[in-house]
DNA sequence: CGCCAATATTGGACTTACTCCTATAGTGGA
DNA sequence: TCCACTATAGGAGTAAGTCCAATATTGGCG
């Protein structure tokens, strides 16, 4: 059985774009390709770093909603950046953001719980019986 | 401000239905309306238990996969109902999911401990002076 | 010179994992 | 009669990504 293109690879689970970006801005301002070379760098994605026109889509849908606000920084020698910070209204998300992930962070230790408690039949093992209508 | 409406109260992050199901059916039979009473119970949801309708969908996936199949059962007082029940490819796939959720776990406490290096005027205080541009 | 790589930003079209609302249908209680 | 509970299901929409392609500048290699 492949399971090369099962969600259960974690290809589909969110890569936290935006609270890992406003992570980076908090600490001075960056451009869409630094903060893309920042998260490639990054290594502990699951299925490889996120891509690179989501991450832009991502800071102009921040900037749009007042999270990040930006301006175009001329460059010599390459063509102009748009250099983006962190607003004041946008490090108030990211305190949210991380009480967000602490409880999210707790909801899926109790999930890899129930997941421990599973017997080897139970979670992978051939043959396993089922009993126990519910109902 | 108000946040309310923002993803970072965490009401966009994914509930992890599929590998939740999957380990509440690796234990017995449920049908879709006990295993939704099941996440109901289950309390460690950001913002409420997973619509209903989003489980119903998410068990037909599965059981086009292979991941789970179904029976009917007659219900003497009540409509019938639709047994399920996860098959030996569904507990491969539930022993990967564990594996990811574990990385990914990982890779969440990461990104806390970034915020948790953020000094308390680059994490939320107003008018933190921002500097070093990066490029 | 022609071509390719790296830097830098952006849009179109698509997928996944949900959401909310509605429909259907039987049972039992006020 | 009307409503709540049990039970399944579809339409339409959203959020957070994906892949692919377009645009533009600079610099290195042959």
């Amino acid at each position: 059985m492949d399971f090369s293109d099962c969600p259960c690879t974690g290809k589909t689970l969110t890569k936290l774009v935006k609270p890992l970006v406003m992570t980076f801005l908090a600490k001075g301002q960056l451009h869409g390709y630094a903060i893309q070379r920042l998260l490639e760098s990054q290594g502990s994605f699951q299925s490889g770093p996120p891509d690179l026109s989501g991450v832009y889509r991502s800071l102009k849908e921040m900037e749009s909603q007042g999270y990040v606000e930006s301006s175009w920084i001329s460059n010599d020698g390459g063509p102009p950046k748009r250099c983006f910070s962190l607003t004041d209204n946008g490090r108030a998300c990211l305190a949210i953001w991380k009480k967000t992930l602490i409880d999210y962070r707790a909801q899926i230790d109790e999930l890899i719980g129930f997941m421990d408690e599973l017997s080897p039949e139970e979670l992978d093992a051939k043959g396993g019986e089922r009993q126990g209508v519910e109902g």
